[in-house]
DNA sequence: CGGGATCCTTATCGATACTG
DNA sequence: CAGTATCGATAAGGATCCCG
């Protein structure tokens, strides 16, 4: 399937320790792992504090509870959520975070601040390429 | 397009204080722009320099061409990515981090590392979740 | 209120074939 | 080599109903 003698790859080098390039299957799943469309923000919401299913809701914006729930049960599975039920009528649940949690929140919210503070940039971006596609398509 | 005002941008800045949904729906669209599974994983293997398609496919991993080259171009439409075409034979294509690319690359790596050094805890949690599951599953 | 089960509609992916 | 185009499979997503 993988015949390649690849000579070299210097792919993960510059995180610590992880070397040689099945580092980098190892980084790309746990990556994977994190980073579909919600559960950084999910994250990202619940550093503010505990919250309850449809207050979170709420507060993410468009995301149907479906998705949602299966977003907050990849995060428990992961440990960066704790689940807990309060059996009242209506009954409770609230979603904190984790030691975990809170420690992901860190790289979270540098990528978060990130993408805030760069959005002008981006969407230039966005322009220029769009643009730059127009005049390719009508003559280089 | 977009006739508000600049003190906008400001809104979700600090993250500490994301009060109204509005703010955290801006945030929500840009993250969403590149948090998708591959996106984080190209940029950080460009910060090792530039590369070719297939070099750079061979060191993503499991990725198609596909998706690859879906994937580049969404972020050559955000601006991390330049494309440089050589028309030799056969011809060549480098891909390559512009500047925003590179100073996208400071969080992002910010991300990785955390994954990488926190994957051992990731795994030990699923493992825990899964446990917890069965036990209920046979009786509280 | 929280969320599982179901159905149904899309978006996404992978494999193949074809161009420059 | 570096793609684009097309098509079938499949996974993700939304809507609705129902239960505790």
């Amino acid at each position: 399937m993988k015949p390649d003698n690849q000579e070299e790859t210097a792919t993960c080098a510059d995180l610590g320790d992880c070397g040689p390039a099945h580092a980098c299957d190892h980084i790309s799943r746990m990556l994977a792992r994190i980073s579909d469309k919600w559960s950084l923000l999910v994250v990202r919401v619940l550093g503010h504090g505990p919250r309850r299913f449809n207050a979170l809701r709420r507060e993410v914006g468009e995301i149907s509870q479906k998705v949602l729930a299966s977003t907050l049960r990849e995060l428990e599975a992961n440990g960066f959520v704790s689940r807990t039920v309060t059996h009242t009528t209506p009954p409770q649940v609230e979603y904190a975070l984790t030691d975990l949690g809170r420690e992901f929140l860190d790289p979270v919210r540098g990528l978060a601040e990130w993408v805030v503070a760069n959005s002008a940039r981006m969407d230039a971006a966005r322009v220029a390429y769009s643009q730059r596609l127009a005049s390719e398509r009508q003559g280089v």
